[in-house]
DNA sequence: AGGTAGTGTGTGGTCTGACCACAGTGGTCT
DNA sequence: AGACCACTGTGGTCAGACCACACACTACCT
């Protein structure tokens, strides 16, 4: 299965016979990154130096690199000087996009599928946000006092289950609301709304996946306001929803809050003519249309 | 940004200046999955054919078809004849465990996100799952008798929101509860289960995540077996809870579904030192440990 | 002395051409 | 009819050669 490899006394790992050489290469950082020997922020070496140390030629190094790129793993940057070269990071966003949305191309993934899976994350984000506003209004009706009497500031991300922060949320429901975004651009800001309710829980893999999910779909989404019978009607429903996830949220009701999200994102596919996302059911063929959008 | 592209009249595609040569090529390939003229099953062609038809490369092609490979699009074969080349498929359980595996490994997932998570969408697996059987179940008692006087089978995955089934489920539970497995085998029956419920549902986004956020963490969890006070008893434990989680479900109790799979998760994670989940606080340091397991 | 233009060097990005191992295909020989 | 074997095309790999790029350095001119 394997061409000759370069035996030539190889620095660092050992070859194993029986994998593809990218794969040794795609172990060997692995294998770096969970020793902790690569972080984020670090350099590779470069692929030149990679393919000697290891044994390898330099396309088997670009291979493996190409992957961790899409990945999310690391970014690549031509000329000299730093900046250059490859660059570990740690940007699993961008990654679950392009997987879900490949995914769905190749009929791997289905449309509702991807929606209603969306619906579970989101219902269970605002639960938790509002839930965790409960918890620290709780905390804070009782501390309150004691706390600023010892001095200590009653800092909503260092203290045990914080006050959720909101603001990023609010923010760009003022956007929404302000100047005449187009549908595309609502949508958009929309997008960025959820996404920033998901970064307040400060999970990243819940954000990573809903902008993945979301990301994925963008096209039906954007499609799909052919369907509404009156865009402005809907994106003024659509506002006051936004406004009754976060009231539900501030005033620490996580069912409220569920609800809220769980209404505001079946609705709009439901009039965007996506039909229901069914929660367990086979259910009807979906549409297909859109354009393929380029890769992210 | 660019080197010489080789401009020799490409067959297919224009190439669009600015993106890198095998972003040309995977763009290419998603229009046409998107297009359905590549659809699961299909050959692709061969990487010299494409080259000359793109007009880039082989290596080019190369790193494209690498990267479509690790999200789970295609399949590589040597030699010749069919099933050889490259072939489409969409399975993008792979790709997922390979991208949270690695953004934990990186640092961009922290391990309790991972559970919390996939805690998440398993109390929702659960949910759904007992609702779609309470569904079910209202539907036969009133329908049973007219069904069956027009000959018309209760065929339970043809008809509407269907009866879930679990029976896979269940098979995994006696596998687990005869024989004698060692914690290892154990854990790796309780993924299956776990992932036997997901595909319950028939919702292949969620399987598919699922199984990544269970596969990423695999090594922790077996490492978290070392925390426990008595294996033994703990493993009855689990089995017990899994039954409870069956039963629940079979009953059309989603409250008591959710419960149980959360309690199920929860208390073994809390028992196997990874301190438990937080749900929104951006929680303490977590422990690293385990070896890096090679690339899947 | 202080900018400024030019050169040097190393990076990723790409292409080409050459092998290898592999696995069907189809012919040939027995 | 059966067994054998060269043929052919596939992915896997490597080596070497360019290119564009961006920084670092140096010599130059003001």
């Amino acid at each position: 299965m394997i061409a000759p490899r370069n035996e030539g006394m190889p620095a660092v790992t050992l070859l194993t016979p029986g994998t593809r050489a990218w794969e040794d290469v795609l172990a060997h950082i692995e294998r770096q990154l969970l020793a902790g020997t690569l972080a984020p922020g670090d350099h590779l070496p470069s692929e030149r130096t990679l393919a000697t140390d290891l044994g390898v030629g330099r396309s088997s190094v670009r291979e493996a690199l190409r992957v961790l790129e899409v990945l999310g793993l690391l970014r690549t940057q031509t000329g000299s000087g730093p900046g250059s070269g490859a660059i570990i990071i740690a940007r699993p966003s961008g990654a679950m996009s392009s997987l879900i949305r490949l995914q769905v191309a190749a009929q791997g993934f289905r449309v509702d599928d991807v929606v209603s899976t969306r619906l579970i994350l989101e219902t269970a984000v605002a639960g938790q946000l509002a839930a965790a506003v409960a918890r620290a209004d709780a905390r804070h009706a009782g501390d309150a006092v004691h706390a600023a009497a010892r001095g200590a500031a009653p800092h909503a991300l260092t203290e045990g289950p914080g006050m959720p922060d909101l603001s990023p949320a609010t923010e760009i429901l003022d956007a929404m609301e302000q100047g005449d975004p187009t549908p595309t651009e609502f949508l958009a800001l929309d997008a960025q709304f959820h996404l920033s309710l998901a970064q307040a829980t400060t999970n990243e893999v819940i954000a990573a996946t809903m902008t993945g999910l979301r990301d994925s779909i963008e096209g039906y989404s954007i499609a799909g306001v052919a369907h509404l019978e009156s865009w402005h009607r809907t994106s003024d429903r659509l506002k006051r929803e936004h406004r009754a996830i976060v009231d539900a949220i501030r005033d620490g009701d996580p069912e409220a809050a569920s609800a809220a999200v769980n209404s505001h994102i079946t609705g709009y596919y439901a009039e965007a003519g996506f039909g229901h996302p069914s929660p367990v059911a086979p259910a009807s063929a979906h549409s297909k249309q859109t354009e393929g959008t380029t890769h992210g």
